[in-house]
DNA sequence: TCTGGGGTCCTAGGACCC
DNA sequence: TCTGGGGTCCTAGGACCC
């Protein structure tokens, strides 16, 4: 027999990006706020106000200027140190409500209530709300239900619905078709924009419909992970807690430009940059990685001429060396670049990682393998104490002025002494 | 003028082997 | 003038997530 399932929360982070703006400006309180992908270029984040502007998620800037005129919509770059702080700080804080929690995203986290079971879920579901609300300052929703699946959904219609307060809890709940048809296909966790097409198509419109259709069918046409999402709306788990993150298998480091290049030695910068910083990554995350793959691209929304390749170069050994990155991808850049195009956009892959025994190969390899190391760690801890690029190899310039726009910043308020708030 | 960045998993099909 | 069957590994592409 299966084992009872326990009681799953989902704890998520409303208007995460525009809320974190929200706690620090007073001003910024129940007015529509927008906040920019990287380069300013298109909108990831709505308050409430703004969504109600009709604003949509992922719209170019450019196209809403009008609303953000007429109505006053506060614009503002995104600012991940600021993000990633209160995400930290959020999370301690839920941490404090279950010693079993995923991190799932910078701004949502499931937690395992086993042994919660005869607890009032609600009113505990209520304390963590009021508790992050008082002490990070941010406004959160809560799902709880006996699968990931259901838990995501129950915090889509806690969000919805002012009558909720923020928390729903659909656990103890026999019978939750009432919940399932209030949900649309495409706002299940796993179904996205395809599949919403499709099973429109066969005049499936909510949850509820969804999980009427036969298995075989499911799987067929949405693959193994489609008859997943059936059955946790079924309530049978399917998707297990991950409390430990799994090591990254690939780890990208790519931007877009400030403005169109035609440099190669503005291209060659770049890489080297993204190199360091994927590199960095790896490091931390104790791994070496036996591929490198570069890639760069014109602008595809562009009328000029288009160009897009990538290179893949395998190292000898698994690496997780800085300078021998470097080495191997401006080879790669050599291989690809073209002269006469505008570049947009140029980045870098590692792949094929494998947790790091760095004493494993030295017997067979370069002689220097082990300075490289010493020479990784040394600039890793520099960086860390005095600032980010504080040190950092000269392939990745120090002029950079192809890097990415962020005009309208806030300040890092909670992380650099310079920008604290004012009071 | 102006359209992000970083991940995951699954499947089909080709290369190759015996 | 006929052309098996079964297996593994790898990659590209497509779907999804935030």
């Amino acid at each position: 027999m299966r084992q009872k399932e326990h009681p799953i929360a989902l704890v998520d982070c409303n208007n995460f990006y525009a809320s974190c703006e929200r706690v620090f400006n007073t001003k910024l309180r129940n007015v529509p706020i927008v906040v920019l992908s990287n380069n300013d270029g298109m909108i990831i984040a709505r308050s409430n106000e703004a969504k109600a502007l009709g604003i949509k998620m992922g719209e170019p800037l450019f196209k809403v200027k009008d609303i953000v005129k007429k109505y006053g919509v506060q614009v503002y770059s995104s600012n991940y140190v600021l993000y990633g702080d209160m995400s930290s700080r959020v999370m301690n804080c839920i941490s404090q409500f279950s010693p079993d929690i995923e991190i799932y995203s910078i701004d949502e986290a499931f937690l395992n209530l086993k042994g919660f079971e005869n607890r009032n879920l609600e009113q505990y579901g209520a304390e963590l709300r009021a508790t992050v609300r008082q002490w990070v300052g941010l406004p959160v929703s809560i799902g709880i239900a006996k699968t990931k699946t259901l838990a995501k959904l129950a915090n889509h219609i806690a969000k919805k619905d002012p009558k909720f307060n923020g928390v729903l809890n659909i656990y103890y709940e026999d019978d939750i078709d009432e919940f399932l048809k209030r949900v649309e296909v495409s706002d299940v966790w796993g179904i996205g924009r395809q599949y919403t097409k499709l099973l429109n198509n066969h005049n499936i419109r909510s949850a509820y419909d969804f999980i009427q259709l036969g298995d075989n069918w499911i799987k067929k046409k949405m693959t193994i992970m489609g008859l997943r999402t059936a059955m946790e709306l079924r309530g049978i788990p399917c998707i297990s807690l991950e409390s430990v993150p799994a090591p990254k298998k690939a780890i990208v480091s790519s931007r877009s430009f400030s403005k169109l290049s035609s440099n190669k030695q503005d291209i060659k910068e770049a890489v080297a940059f993204f190199v360091s910083i994927a590199a960095q990554k790896l490091r931390k995350q104790r791994s070496n990685a036996g591929i490198l793959t570069v890639f760069l691209r014109t602008n595809p929304f562009k009328d000029s001429p288009q160009y897009h390749n990538g290179v893949l170069m395998q190292f000898p050994l698994p690496t997780d060396s800085t300078s021998e990155m470097i080495s191997y991808a401006m080879k790669g850049i050599e291989q690809i670049f073209r002269e006469g195009y505008q570049y947009q956009k140029v980045g870098v892959m590692l792949a094929g990682i494998i947790p790091r025994n760095r004493n494993q190969y030295i017997l067979f390899d370069r002689p220097d393998r082990e300075q490289m190391d010493k020479i990784s760690d040394i600039m890793d801890k520099i960086n860390k104490e005095m600032g980010a690029w504080t040190i950092s190899y000269a392939a990745a310039g120090t002029k950079r002025d192809w890097m990415t726009r962020a005009d309208l910043k806030s300040p890092r308020y909670t992380t650099n002494w310079n920008e604290l708030l004012k009071v």
